[in-house]
DNA sequence: TAATAACGCTACTGAAGAGTAGCGTTATTC
DNA sequence: GAATAACGCTACTCTTCAGTAGCGTTATTA
């Protein structure tokens, strides 16, 4: 495949699983807590040694700042097509099969959420990779409301606190709520409320709005 | 104060910290995940020795479970009383001083729904102490809110899915969004786009619906 | 074929943390 | 005062896990 590879003597390494090794690490930190999950659980699931691992990443944070890496990005504008209101866009994006679809995401996003607390570089890492291209998403989404005169054109965006709970609910759990249906029933239930309310206008005191923004006056 | 001691020569049990020791532990909960939550953090931080940790509570999941205990429950009935609206009903239980009001009550939650996973008794306590008794109270102001007429009759509650959301959202710190308000903030606004939407009828597909819930036919 | 470097494997080091043993001290009952 | 048992303290055991060392094997280049 790749004619431009490294001329260095000697066996090359073998990179046909790496990605299986990433995505391992990333199923691992979506079923376990971050310190519950160890290189050789990763090692035995992917059929490499532990010490192969560590010729490639040299933490165990690497490791995991590869795998977010490896994740790609929520989709762009350009894979984002207008679906001709607020609500249908939402739910693309809910939709979109970004790190496996909303019922996985959602899960992984729990993971993430508890692995940075326990790493500083890495919370750095998971907020520019995962969390900011998400929250330009929901900006993007509004103004095409704005535009489409959804919304009103004076509304102040409260994006970060609808981009919270949209795309993660660590706590489905802990409120029993797994058993009432999928993580994506419930996103679109917070989408069906968050988009009424937003377009019949759900302040209803100055200062509190609802989860996409409030209207000044 | 207790004359009904137990008559055992030696001397006896010195009680006056154990408050603060399962307080600590909760704190603690709240800061950390659970696995970095160690009795000797919990001992230094009380005044206590380890050993004398040990000689009430057998580990580590028993003192989280005394912790967990001795939160005391939601509002009851009897404390919670009609706004006169199911959105100041909602907001009354989320301004409660149940565990020292929603911030810190929410920090908590987060830190219970990770140990949970540590642990199925303890998952299985959290359930019954927590989980249930604020199901519960939704339910009732539900009910309530039927009964008033501001929601219709032939409603299906999905109370976990509106439980899930109100009382926890450890994500927030995922999405940046403390930086953008409190935690108390983001339930309000949640509070106004739900109630907002179950009022004014948010189900626009059949089997959708709302957090609130859905009306049939 | 010689040199090189990745491979898997086994075995190790070192740190952290749950839980225990033992001891001298202190508060209580009889 | 004697017996008892909790107290704080130090020091330990045991387990888990991140990370490393060394070795025989294998894939590659020159």
């Amino acid at each position: 495949m790749n004619h431009t590879a490294d001329p260095r003597p000697g066996r090359p390494y073998d990179r046909s699983r790496d990605a299986l090794v990433l995505a391992t690490t990333l199923d691992l930190l979506a079923e376990h807590p971050y310190g519950r999950v160890t290189l050789d659980d990763v090692a035995a699931r992917t059929g490499r040694a532990k010490t192969t691992l560590y010729r490639r990443w040299a933490t165990k944070d690497e490791l995991v700042l590869a795998a977010v890496r490896s994740m790609g990005r929520p989709p762009e504008d350009g894979e984002l097509p207008d679906r001709g209101s607020l609500r249908a866009d939402l739910l693309a994006v809910i939709d979109s099969p970004w790190l496996g679809g909303p019922d996985r995401r959602s899960a992984l996003f729990t993971g993430l959420s508890a692995a940075a607390r326990s790493s500083e570089p890495l919370a750095a890492l998971v907020r520019t990779e995962v969390t900011e291209p998400y929250v330009a998403i929901y900006r993007r989404l509004l103004e095409r409301a704005v535009d489409r005169g959804e919304l009103p054109a004076g509304l102040t965006p409260r994006i970060p606190t609808l981009a919270a709970v949209i795309p993660a609910m660590s706590d489905l759990q802990l409120a029993g709520a797994t058993r009432a249906g999928t993580r994506r029933d419930f996103f679109v239930a917070v989408v069906d409320d968050v988009v009424l309310a937003a377009i019949r206008g759900a302040a209803a005191s100055p200062g509190a709005g609802g989860l996409i923004g409030s209207v000044e006056g």
